[in-house]
DNA sequence: CGTGTTTTTGGCACGTTATGACAAATATGC
DNA sequence: GCATATTTGTCATAACGTGCCAAAAACACG
């Protein structure tokens, strides 16, 4: 395959999506073992049988147990920065980062992992270091992801200061929005959880009501 | 040490001091050799031996390899949540949250890591999620600390949506502000850094200008 | 002191994680 | 079909982390 590598530019190859998809059924698969069994007690080889391959072939789809989960955390993050780039011009950053939200969560996140896999998994999370690191880590990334995107909104460069902390500030208030969610037992779903956090930090929250001493 | 183990309650015991000590010791000869030669290139013996002990007791003083340095990390984070329940209680959130920052810094990050060694440090962390987790559950946990104090602050329960984002906020502002600060090759201080970050956040920062829609 | 007790430390074995090297199987080209 | 890459599996190996039990050290008490 030297010469016959050419292909279209830019897009996935064939080869590629079907890693793509062998990927997002071992962790799947991962997912409810840990769910099931808890994490500790699951080994990898029991991922690995459970997805019909060798050990040594799971290692060639993920760096370590852990990562399997880390793209059912972070699912819908990647489209959230997609969106938001595209998002009217005339809102303003919180509403375009809202609404893009919004719909990144509708569209992308369906049907990857619903809402209540989603939850049983979060639960798990704390009290497993490994575990809550990709948590942490999936976020953390988002917060490099959407830091392009916010810069070209509000025609600033990507590494300020300014831009950095708007970033961590929309990003750490949809994670927290996400952990009360997912510790708590409302009906209501990740998506609501979330508009509300967006909501309460586009009112200034507790850090804006203090401009005078006393 | 049954009838003698009676001590001054709430005071950490002696031997508790002198643990806490040689936990100092061996994360400072960790941090060296995790510098000098690399993560991986680190083991966990190599530690064990130029710490003077042995391998098995190691593992009495950390659960894992990386937790070495979370001391190292987190170094001010507790003193700067006790400052923040004594600050001024006439002083905004925000106002309390700078000044109590940075005087637990000044007095309780010296003498444990100065910052030289401290960036020397987080400059390894990208690239080795082990250490990249660490650093981000740091931040994690001060995160949750931070809520009682700031809950206190403003008469709300630590659970509310509004104190875990003023929380989260606080925190990732000064979490960000050390990632820059690590980064570059700046002069300044750890310090000057983070009270820039704060300061812009007290200004409302990006997220607080688009009020208006179009 | 010396002795008995408690805690700390060390050695050993073990299962698991993760990776390099090479062979077998499979897919893809002509 | 056949030749060639690529993927997958097997094996060996190093390091991580823990349970278990014995040696050593710290400690209380007579």
């Amino acid at each position: 395959m030297t010469a016959a590598t050419r292909r279209s530019p830019g897009r996935p190859t064939l080869t590629e999506r079907r890693r793509e998809d062998t990927r997002g059924e071992v962790s799947r698969t991962a997912a409810r073992l840990f769910t099931e069994r808890g994490y500790d007690a699951t080994t990898v080889e029991d991922i690995a049988a459970a997805s019909g391959m060798a050990l040594r072939t799971f290692y060639r789809y993920f760096r370590a147990k852990e990562d399997t989960i880390t793209r059912l955390f972070g699912t819908g993050i990647g489209d959230w920065v997609h969106r938001l780039a595209d998002a009217d011009p005339g809102l303003g950053l919180l509403d375009a980062l809202r609404t893009s939200y919004a719909e990144a969560v509708r569209h992308s996140r369906a049907g990857e992992v619903d809402d209540a896999q989603l939850r049983a998994l979060m639960r798990i999370v704390d009290g497993h270091p490994a575990l809550r690191a990709v948590w942490l880590n999936v976020y953390r990334d988002s917060e490099d992801q959407l830091r392009p995107a916010i810069a070209a909104r509000v025609g600033r460069d990507p590494d300020d200061l300014a831009v950095r902390l708007a970033a961590g500030t929309a990003n750490t208030a949809v994670r927290i929005a996400m952990e009360r969610w997912a510790a708590g037992d409302g009906p209501g779903s990740a998506e609501e959880a979330v508009a509300q956090a967006l909501a309460e930090v586009a009112g200034g929250g507790l850090l804006g009501e203090g401009e005078n001493g006393a």
